[in-house]
DNA sequence: CTTATGTCAGTAATACTGACATTC
DNA sequence: CGAATGTCAGTATTACTGACATAA
């Protein structure tokens, strides 16, 4: 009974409605390789740091080791990565992205660059980098705050 | 193989990850109350536009109605709403918040706007415009687009 | 003994699909 | 008849929890 509140009015709700959106064209481009957000991601960070256990996989991406373990399994039923022992930590496999697998992800990228640009499309590009610059400073207090 | 691609650079990652940040600053706001996110949405809206169907609601709230019944199943069950019958449409439930639902309301409202304020802590008060004008300008090309 | 790792089972929340009976 | 409404059952994705055996 305090105000007259609207939604659109919390910058959490805007925030939450624009991923949404970002997501929506993200997810439906993926879904044409068969493909879902954590294969991307997986795929990208094999690429950027080179062969992995899962346990790291799962710092680098911030996807859940529990969540490696099933979005893995699809990866290499697939032929997209491999796991093979790691002879230094008998606990450990070392994740290596296959040729298949980078095939695989230069077309994900193809896909996922083209659902940026739809997100962007209607910001200048001096917006787009300001606007990724704020998300930036958002999401580095999470870090530095916690 | 193209490019050296880092999820850091996607705009739709950055977007993912902030709205993720947001939504645990909130739900964990609201989870001293009971509440989730689609109760909140509900009850705003309610108080915003008044009384309304349910198919109504789902309009004005971006949730589907199929899930926007069992969560007035869940306010009704704390006293925050009631269903009558529409007489002038028996296909319609008119829903009401209650006086108990406003009082919880105003608890969940000063909950989440605690949320907002963490979420922008580390910007300026200008930048606080920025982004939330840039987030509804991405927004509107969302509508307006498709 | 403690810790890290990989695995499995299960949950919560948001978002969405399909079906169905009732009423307009 | 077609369309809207409320309801129910079910799914996918992301995110997370807890338990467990193995190995460091």
């Amino acid at each position: 009974m305090d105000d007259p509140i609207r939604m659109s009015d919390f910058p959490s709700w805007l925030l939450g409605q624009a991923a949404a959106h970002a997501y929506r064209l993200v997810s439906e481009r993926l879904d044409a390789f068969g493909a879902r957000g954590y294969h991307f991601r997986l795929l990208v960070t094999l690429v950027e740091h080179g062969p992995a256990s899962q346990a790291t996989l799962g710092r680098n991406t911030g996807i859940h080791v529990s969540d490696i373990v099933a979005a893995l399994n699809e990866l290499a039923a697939d032929g997209f990565i491999e796991r093979s022992p790691d002879p230094d930590d008998r606990r450990r496999n070392v994740i290596t992205i296959t040729t298949a697998g980078r095939r695989h992800l230069d077309r994900l990228n193809h896909a996922v660059a083209q659902a940026q640009q739809a997100l962007l499309a209607p910001l200048t590009t001096a917006e787009r980098e300001q606007f990724t610059s704020l998300l930036r400073r958002v999401l580095d207090d999470q870090q530095h705050g916690a």
